[in-house]
DNA sequence: TATAAGTCATAACGTAACGGAAGAGTCAAC
DNA sequence: GTTGACTCTTCCGTTACGTTATGACTTATA
């Protein structure tokens, strides 16, 4: 298919389409040989799934990370997409009721709190938000050692691609010894990445590791990249630093 | 009530309440001596209105429009909202049968069809869109009269200061004659600000006129400066073109 | 009553997700 | 063989704030 029908379809415009290409979170594999850009059945899917994140509020970079992510389920998706579609649609039921009773608030017929008056409009007060939070992880891998906060976009980007490398890198030997020569020139690689953004004492970088196994946020997210990984890590970091006191 | 008090409340940021107050969406009239925003209990009904028409998608342009327009209804509005309201609902329902046989064609229970797979995303299927523009009026009073496209965006809202103006001080003076002195001289000025932004022959104009009156989206528009204004502006331009062909 | 914590103000720059127009090539149809 | 409908890339514009930065004001507490 061809630009326009997609976009017919799905009722989004070619520009959009367009942007989403540009910012690679949805690439048509295949060109034509004028260059036209040609969807398939698989690229249809893959937009549908990034409709559902978008309507829930996501923002693209967001649904970028999540669905590129090799570990990305797609039925867990949906399922996901369906409990936070029952919420926005309870929020929505709460601020029909708050326009009913405004209405009659109007016409006298009863009182109304500042409270009531905005209900269902406030996010925070329902767990719509936050159950969207821990759904996909409070902030994905690649920010989740912070510190990297007070960098520019350009250099988090940029600092992004090779953090999944390393993670990848890692996955792949998960299975050695953590105190392998191999997995502790990893796990140095790793340190010295770390020190590239904030700095991490030896101890720290251990706590760290630690924290992989018992924040289940970090295990989740770091385990994508393969299974027990978190655990993997945390020895392999725990004996580096002993190593190198 | 001071800002972070009125932000908590409605669950928007500070930040939001300034730049409304900025863009002089939603200034509160008292300041303390301190210089302090004191948003005062009508305030707050006019943020909870502003809400609504954001929750609705409406642009803050837009929702600055309706709401300062001296004819602006809140029984009105809220009826609308409501409808407004129904109709998103009906579109997360849409969404959530559309996760839901996503679902099941996952498992391989059924088969689905590309259009099947977005409904509920085309916002242009159904009428939720253009429900609202048929409630607020197509484009508001401002570029009603097209053409205006090509200028900057600047000067658009120059014109547009001028043009409330012009319309109302046709509306004082609707009751007079229509080829009377002052009536003709008001709609030269209406003729000639016109030609500044288009490209208006006398007959265009008149036409121009005619549709006014028949096209309901601009009778209303135009009548909100005065009831019946359309109408004499229809006739009060159609004698302007007669007398200078 | 001093002082720190919390809140307020303005100002100015940054960002996200496109919109829209320009200029040029492509394709199907008549 | 020329329209008319699409397509491409490029680039600037816009909306609705977010995010500091800097300085003044208020309030709770030592």
């Amino acid at each position: 298919m061809k630009v326009k029908e997609v976009a017919d379809l799905a009722g989004v415009s070619v520009r959009t389409l367009h942007h989403y290409d540009e910012i690679g979170l949805l690439s048509p594999k295949e060109r034509e040989e004028s260059g036209y850009r040609v969807y398939t059945h698989t690229d249809l899917e893959k937009l549908q799934q990034i409709l559902f994140f978008k309507e829930l509020g996501f923002p693209l970079k967001k649904i970028k990370e999540i669905i590129n992510d090799s570990s990305f389920n797609q039925k867990e998706a949906l399922e996901n997409h369906y409990k936070l579609l029952l919420d926005k649609r309870r929020r929505i039921d709460s601020l029909i009721g708050t326009v009913e009773k405004t209405i009659q608030y109007k016409k006298g017929e009863i009182v109304m709190t500042d409270e009531e008056r905005f209900a269902g409009f406030d996010f925070s007060e329902n767990p719509y938000e936050q159950e969207a939070r821990d759904l996909w992880g409070e902030k994905t891998v690649n920010d989740s050692n912070a510190k990297i906060g007070g960098m520019s976009k350009q250099q988090q980007q940029e600092l992004g691609e090779e953090f999944n490398e390393i993670y990848r890198k890692l996955a792949e030997i998960r299975h050695e010894a953590p105190d392998s020569e191999d997995a502790q020139k990893r796990i140095e690689e790793w340190y010295d990445y770390l020190n590239k953004i904030g700095d991490y004492s030896l101890d720290a970088f251990k706590g760290l590791g630690q924290m992989y196994v018992d924040d289940e946020r970090f295990t989740k997210n770091i385990d994508k990249f393969g299974e027990g990984l978190a655990v993997f890590m945390r020895d392999a970091m725990a004996y580096y630093s002993d190593m190198h006191q």
